[in-house]
DNA sequence: TAAGGGCTTTGACCCAGATCAACATGCGAA
DNA sequence: TTCGCATGTTGATCTGGGTCAAAGCCCTTA
């Protein structure tokens, strides 16, 4: 089902809406005519698995559109959400053949792939890539280790409030608001998936997102549709400085 | 303090212990010799922070030997170790002015330092280092994430199982004891530091402790020395797959 | 227009792990 | 040899979040 966000995608690198963020930043125009000979685009639907942990991985890729996410999965059904990847951030693992987690089109999905082996060795001779990937690698890292800080010692409501300011922050840098009055988003998530990222279950997601809109931290329209008219106070309620809040 | 396994070190790269496995495992003897030429040793004693969090850090480098942590805090004191940095790991991120951890050393640690501005340009002309960081990057990314699901999924029991699983491994590659008969090792962690690693409370990981203790699971010798009698065992305690259990 | 199936909310109850508190152990300094 | 302090153990009690169960809310399909 190659459906509009696939269609209506540029072939062209020049334009592309990650240009500038994604694995191919820092590439001359000389590097990126290469890349966009290899390159080649695949869409996935809405709830779709793009690979299951375990699995023989021959491609590697950055996310266009939609979002994805990485789990691992204990053999008794207990899951852990261990990365959420949005547009521009990068799929595989250079130097492995198989996947380590499971990963799933949380929406549709669009990704920009290259086959591995041609990849790999793209990266020997291109320090721009390697570089590029050394440093979202590392912002990884770190996006990882301060959500090791949310699972191991915060409560189930600075949890919520930790991980809606991640998606309000991500939004209001995507789309320009300012940091001051109502930031308005929807959320990408089930509430499964937020208890999945979160450690937590569904119930208690539920029970605290409706604490957290009694309190007024947040207003609901529908289940998806939140508006945050107070951006310091959900940055308190998450256990953060909230000074270093500053968007972006 | 200038103690044993600094007068001890070799100021030659060439027979360095962690030669093979740092970030300068893949260079060649001319890149080597720029290196040996940049680098200068520091001695950190148990207990000392070799860095705190926001603080500016004009120097990155290897552990040559002991063990640092990583450590997030909130203002209310609770705080979450991070990242264990082991002989050959590299602390500090080229690219960044102020240290995102408290970095502690847990026991005496020799450091193989390099001042940051000098080794970021070293970075730029050698491919090997860059390449070499990018895959022990992508290495913490993914040891990060096993630790998230430790974090967010598993029972006291089952996290006390599977950092004893993770020491006893690594232990074991070091020391190249067969896979199969009884491990032994001494804890590098306090039961705080261990409470800290796990999101646990100290109590808990001594009550945890002493059932493993109580069932069979490990033995111990005073507070710090353990004896693992069946590995697998203690495999199938952290829920892990007890297939994929080969050492090292 | 109803029926069925995701997803979500809410209630009642329970339990793993936190909290508070007392005590034990072991080691370095005086 | 004892004192003091850091580290570790264990007990009693409390509670945040899990578990189990029942509905509610949409949206799609018939």
């Amino acid at each position: 089902m190659l459906n509009e966000p696939m269609s209506s995608l540029s072939q062209n690198c020049s334009d592309c809406p990650i240009r500038h963020r994604a694995v191919c930043a820092r590439c001359d125009g000389d590097e990126l005519s290469k890349l966009e000979d290899m390159k080649y685009y695949r869409t996935f639907q809405a709830g779709q698995t793009i690979v299951w942990s375990g699995d023989r991985m021959d491609f590697v890729g950055s996310v266009v559109s939609g979002i994805a996410t990485l789990s691992q999965t204990m053999e008794d059904g207990r899951t852990q959400m261990v990365g959420l990847m949005l547009p521009s951030d990068f799929i595989g693992r250079p130097g492995r053949t198989t996947s380590a987690y499971n990963v799933v089109a949380t929406t549709d999905v669009v990704m920009c792939c290259f086959r591995k082996k041609p990849f790999e060795s793209m990266i020997e001779r291109t320090p721009h890539i390697a570089h590029r990937l050394l440093e979202m690698t590392l912002d990884e890292l770190d996006a990882a280790r301060e959500w090791m800080l949310v699972l191991g010692r915060k409560t189930a409501r600075e949890k919520i409030a930790s991980l809606l300011s991640i998606i309000a922050r991500r939004d209001a840098a995507l789309q320009l608001q300012g940091t001051y009055g109502p930031l308005v988003f929807d959320l990408p998530l089930t509430r499964e998936a937020m208890a999945d990222y979160l450690g937590l279950t569904l119930e208690t997601v539920s029970r605290q997102m409706s604490a957290l809109k009694r309190d007024g931290v947040i207003e609901l329209q529908g289940k998806r549709h939140v508006t945050v008219p107070d951006f310091n106070r959900l940055m308190e309620e998450a256990g953060d400085d909230s000074d270093g809040g500053v968007l972006v």
